[in-house]
DNA sequence: TAGGATACTATAAAAAATGTTAGTATGTCT
DNA sequence: AGACATACTAACATTTTTTATAGTATCCTA
């Protein structure tokens, strides 16, 4: 399933600076170009897949997908399937996911007050 | 300097976001490999070059080079050269630097928390 | 005189992330 | 009958990031 060659110095680095720190940990599941992204639209709610699609509207169909279930293999968020044509399938922060909100608000307010920095 | 292309859709879409959303503005800049271990580093004061590169034992010299040079950048560390042989040179957080700290400890005890939930 | 310490840079290659295009199944609406 | 909506996946191409290796200049010490 995934892609990343467990035999590369990369994949070495950066387990042996997750196992040390565990904030690089936190950054290493939340990078990706979308996973913010996608954790604040959820941060106010369950949303669907076309729901999330139309919120970021230049994300292709590929990377949404695989940032969801990089983030559901985290546990971060959970899918729900209900069945039914057409399919229904339904995102939402998990207990920890949802524990990432404050911290992505104080990420918020920061990026605000740097963009002023460097004007 | 920067090697990126700037008629990418990749690029574009950074952009996008980071316009729409302050919170990936913050996490793109913190983005990359190594930038939070270091900011990790300097929170408890300033270091030198040599110093840093003791602390991240696997990190490479160029890459060690360009994470710096990005976090002076964006103000987020200074450099302090101090002549003499051999050379002396000092990073340390700015003022907005130092504001990362509180949110990189709550990224910390987050993923330690994440940890036990993925057991 | 050879080697070390410091703080880098250059070039190239490997790996990882992202984007493009096309396609699947199924039942409703027109 | 044909188009549409939904929630995806597959194969491939491009871009970005990271690593590997080697080299620079200066002065001090052995």
């Amino acid at each position: 399933m995934s892609k990343i060659k467990e035999t590369s110095t990369n994949f070495a680095n950066k387990q042996a600076l997750a196992d040390h720190c565990s904030e690089v940990y936190a950054s290493i599941i939340l990078g990706g170009q979308w996973s913010i992204a996608i954790c604040s639209w959820l941060a106010n709610g369950k949303l669907r897949y076309c729901e999330l699609k139309k919120s970021l509207p230049n994300i292709t169909e590929r990377m949404l997908s695989l940032q969801l279930r990089k983030l559901e293999d985290h546990k971060i968020i959970s899918r729900s399937v209900f069945a039914g044509v057409p399919p229904r399938v339904e995102y939402e922060l998990t207990a920890i996911g949802y524990e990432l909100v404050p911290i992505i608000k104080m990420l918020e307010s920061w990026g605000e007050k740097h963009k002023k920095c460097m004007d």
